[in-house]
DNA sequence: TAAAAACCCTGTAGTTGGTGCAGAGTCAAG
DNA sequence: CTTGACTCTGCACCAACTACAGGGTTTTTA
């Protein structure tokens, strides 16, 4: 029994919020750590090193989904790894996809700023007027999978 | 008194689901519509127009409360529109920036990808031991604003 | 004319990946 | 022995919908 972290600490370490740390615990990423006596959670490091490679994991904007399932490989050494290479073979091509679709919004969103150069009434103004069109109401990115830039 | 549409019709005329368009009525994007005698929903070609301008917005990816901002002004005709002007560039420098954030999420992510090309057990995959390093574990889009590409 | 299908109503809960807070308990220092 | 920092559980909240449940209304069909 070596040194033991408190949660906050183990935050600290990490990057994370406390909040954070037991969202994992509660979605199973964590496993629940040992207590103290008065029952607060106490960390290793075999806690320490999952959690750089959950965060990291997220830092390369995967999905909890996506993560959990690495996370499985990597429990298993032994496993054959064929799948993890699938999987962010996968993901890098989900990243391409959301960089075509936000260029072409880009090009859209600039096309659409050069209605209007001066300051008008409203009325005239060029961008709300194209914005009243009917013609691209039917959203492409809206319902496929890709989040905002928000 | 034209033509009246019930929810189902400018549903399918506006390409967007019946729970959407009572959600905006209830987020306040679209003004409550007039009632039949057994109190369903009648709407007329203002709707009809609304509801097209707020999805192009939405296709083009802008939050509700852009939306909505661009609505107000839509609503006043003899007022200026530089401030219209000023949300759209606003607005495709979000767009730009996160552009930016994921090309550089895509550089990260195949130069992990290298690290395996055969498909070993997994406790020699390079993927896997990458991940677990410590390095690159702060986050840099978690926490900022830009969603996911899930 | 009546039953069945299709539509509509309100209200509520779920999605993702957390964040934030209330109210209570625990622990170390002064 | 009290103050302050920390921790605990459980719940509400964010965006922008989506998806019901459990009712009522309208239209179609037999």
């Amino acid at each position: 029994m070596q040194h033991q972290l408190k949660i906050g600490e183990l935050a600290k370490r990490t990057g994370c919020l406390v909040e954070t740390i037991r969202y994992y615990e509660r979605e199973g990423l964590l496993s629940p750590p040992a207590r103290s006596a008065g029952n607060f959670r106490l960390y290793g490091n075999v806690h320490v090193e999952r959690l750089h490679f959950i965060r990291h994991c997220r830092s390369l904007d995967m999905s909890l989904d996506e993560t959990r399932i690495l996370l499985k490989f990597r429990d298993i050494p032994e496993e054959n790894c064929g799948e993890v290479n699938m999987l962010l073979d996968k993901h890098i091509g989900h990243v391409a996809e959301r960089i075509a679709e936000l260029k072409a919004l880009q090009t859209e969103l600039k096309q659409l700023r050069s209605r209007c150069h001066s300051t008008n009434a409203t009325k005239n103004c060029g961008i709300l007027q194209s914005l009243s069109n009917a013609d691209g109401s039917t959203p492409k990115n809206l319902g496929t999978h890709g989040g905002g830039c928000h």
